[in-house]
DNA sequence: ATGACTAATAGTCACTACGACTATAAAGAG
DNA sequence: CTCTTTATAGTCGTAGTGACTATTAGTCAT
């Protein structure tokens, strides 16, 4: 990094989430509608500027409060996803944005604030078109997000603190849009040592008709040793 | 983002580069020496400014070919690590700064240029301390390459064109610093369908002494499926 | 040459993980 | 009750892989 030898330019730095969440088994992202130009009416990923004391993290968390009114960030799973800065990605200035994919279970009913005139959870599907670039960063968070469920823990952010292996296999199924069996996937989730642990009291919860189902909660796990692959879309030879 | 409501605070916007390379069964990273302060004489990643006009893509490659002289880029493998903004991380200024993990074959030598006095192969374990937050930088990047490897085709980024499958095997033994069972290591990547193919002609290379290797190139594969995990590194139980 | 050494390649065996199932248990709805 | 629904238990065959042994094809020394 050289300081002395060439002048630098400066950018202006910037925040966008894509914020993931399972609700009646669809994957659902939150949006915001731009309150400004450009793109104003537009509907767009929740973001704003760095402020010039704080991390991109710090202000990811605290453009998402601003822009969408949601208290409770304390089941946030908050992740770098990567950087985009092509020149001209924003039409009016030089603009680097940091981007974060987010997971939050049990999603709280946003509203609009600060600079966007209104927030809401849009089905994946229908999210499209986005302002600027961010049909692709939330392209790219799915595919990221999908991918961490293969070798990580990550699906339990989806979840609320206690949760059924049903609905862990709901997230898992919603983010990859597959169907998964159900006896093997209890199998191989209950096989990982730390993904989840039962909660010990026979406590159970019950969504409806059928058997109750045992309730778990997170484990100490982090990583899936072996990874749960995701079904390859290959049919299979005659 | 919005530009109207907030003043924003411009920032400089750097790269940082960790470039790794396998050379005599060691994992190498290309450092630079610093001309100027801070850290003058210290040595650091290679990186500079992002200009006005490029993506950090852009920078990355430029900077490199700047400050270490290499000419041949053409091998390079470059992906983007994560960016890096804590406040205070550089002493002077808010530097923001888009980190990259980069591989190259057949490591060429360096020579300073730019404001780099030096710039210089050094082995992975001796590399630290390095200027600003390049240590953790250095360290993510190793860790990023290491998951890569398995479930991905990455490791012939570290080969030449042609190479043998011991080759193959010592970077994956280089980079995880473990060893693997030769014949199986073999069986798996020979059974991953793209991941290698065999040179025609009765290509061989000899090395020294023993039976000549067959030659492989890359194959048109990305993925790994299924992955070829590292050995974790627990001991057995009695 | 001849034998020692080295490294590549071939093949075996047992065990684990997992996909595709079938069967049973425990609830609500009619 | 019986039917439906969902959770949970268990079975069977196979692919993948860790730990080996064996063979092949070269160099290096004598």
């Amino acid at each position: 990094m050289d300081y002395d030898k060439y002048a630098y330019e400066p950018f202006a730095v910037t925040v966008d989430l894509a914020v993931l969440t399972v609700t009646e088994g669809a994957l659902h992202a939150l949006l915001v509608e731009r309150g400004q130009e450009p793109y104003a009416g537009h509907w767009a990923l929740p973001g704003g500027f760095v402020h010039p004391d704080e991390s991109a993290e710090t202000a990811a968390r605290r453009e998402l409060a601003e822009e969408t009114g949601l208290s409770d960030l304390s089941g946030l799973h908050l992740e770098q996803l990567r950087t985009y800065s092509e020149p001209g990605r924003d039409p009016r200035m030089r603009v680097v944005s940091v981007a974060f994919a987010a997971l939050l279970p049990d999603p709280p009913e946003p509203h609009g604030g600060s600079d966007a005139a209104d927030a809401r959870w849009v089905p994946y599907d229908r999210a499209r078109p986005l302002a600027f670039d961010h049909d692709r960063i939330l392209a790219d968070a799915h595919e990221r997000v999908g991918a961490k469920l293969e070798y990580t823990c990550l699906a339990t952010a989806f979840c609320p603190p206690e949760f059924t292996l049903g609905e862990l296999q709901q997230v898992y199924e919603t983010v990859w849009g597959t169907t998964l069996d159900r006896p093997n996937f209890r199998r191989k989730v209950l096989a990982t040592p730390g993904f989840v642990e039962a909660v010990p009291g026979a406590a159970r919860l019950t969504g409806g008709r059928g058997k109750p189902a045992a309730l778990y909660r997170a484990g100490p796990a982090t990583a899936l040793h072996p990874p749960l692959l995701r079904p390859s879309p290959e049919g299979r030879p005659a």
